[in-house]
DNA sequence: TCTGGAAGTTACAGACCGGTAACACCCTAG
DNA sequence: CTAGGGTGTTACCGGTCTGTAACTTCCAGA
């Protein structure tokens, strides 16, 4: 065997693993650079060696948190090859998942609330990450065949977006508890409009 | 005539006026009471004198919000006396006037994003407020003779919570932008089912 | 064994934070 | 006119923040 145990990571990763679960529980501006890096056991220089400060730091965390989504996606395809429909409703399994695994909402929807200079850096990557999270539910429903594609979309992902910010508020028993249902709901009501 | 002038608040209420609005605007972790202070044309030591602490400004900032809000409701209740369907859709209407009035979203949902502290005093109150809110709704859906009426007012709530996440993150031109015809096509369709 | 780069350590700069103390001021009610 | 409470001013405390400088240690590859 040329290795038994598990090789460490290497600190520029362990800074971003750190720091992507630190923000996620703490708020952006709720965690120091200081604390990040001694959570990743190394230290500040280590961080600024390789992130070119802060900011760059969180808009990294916001690109890795989106590559961590796309593979849900993927696994989506390769769980159900072929059959749309079924990964629609794998999705809406999945962010019923979410609602239930911590009480904290989306990182970038929070990111956004917190950082609100209109020029900041994430601010962009935000945008252009969930631009792209809603072409592939679209695709999603286009290709499963429901006519208002778009329209059902939308409807389902603005009500998994308040699901997340109501569990953070009202906890899990509130609104979000009936999220299955509506968005179940929903997509029957617009598979009996589809246009062939 | 007995007062030409109109009469400059008094400095708690500038404070807490001031404070929304620059909480609002900019976060509460974005916001010093020095700044919240300076704009308000007072200083730090009459702050202090009129709240104990900065969460307590918090915690009246968002009781403010409230009442606000609880006039929303008023206002509704006078416009179209009894005719709680008509109100309903007043509300639609209302939400999504919200959504095109800035970018940022709810002031309860933005502080439960960034105070993750779970046993922070403002937790408490926007838990409480946004149950009120809720219940609120529901009430209206059943007076106005929807049958699943927590079903519905629930789907409305998520639905525009959502809506305000959305617009922080992708602008009034994303999926927000179909929030009244969702909401409408809700309501007619949770009317169809109505119970007797 | 030597070397070069990555990583760790310590200290610091400069700014901002929430919160307090001591004191001067002004305006109004009596 | 006077007394007193609300207000303003200045200075300060201890802490935390991002970011940097100068230096040492470690370790892999030649």
């Amino acid at each position: 065997m040329t290795d038994g145990v598990v090789e460490r990571p290497r600190p520029r990763d362990r800074i971003l693993e750190t720091a992507r679960d630190m923000f996620h529980k703490h708020g952006i501006k709720g965690v120091g650079v200081d604390a990040i890096t001694e959570a990743a056991g190394t230290n500040k220089m280590t961080l600024y060696r390789h992130f070119e400060s802060k900011d760059d730091l969180i808009v990294e965390c916001l690109r890795a948190n989106a590559s961590k989504a796309g593979a849900m996606w993927e696994a989506f395809e390769a769980e159900f090859p072929g059959d749309k429909l079924a990964q629609l409703h794998a999705w809406v399994r999945k962010a019923a998942a979410m609602l239930n695994a911590d009480g904290r909402g989306c990182d970038m929807a929070n990111a956004a609330a917190e950082l609100t200079e209109p020029d900041h850096p994430a601010r962009r990557v935000i945008k252009e990450l969930k631009e792209a999270q809603r072409e592939r539910l679209v695709a999603l429903c286009r290709d499963a065949g429901i006519g208002q594609a778009e329209l059902l979309a939308d409807t389902l992902s603005l009500l998994f977006e308040g699901a997340r910010v109501s569990v953070q508020t009202v906890g899990t028993e509130g609104p979000s508890a009936q999220f299955v249902r509506m968005a179940e709901g929903l997509i029957v009501s617009f598979r009996g409009t589809a246009a062939g």
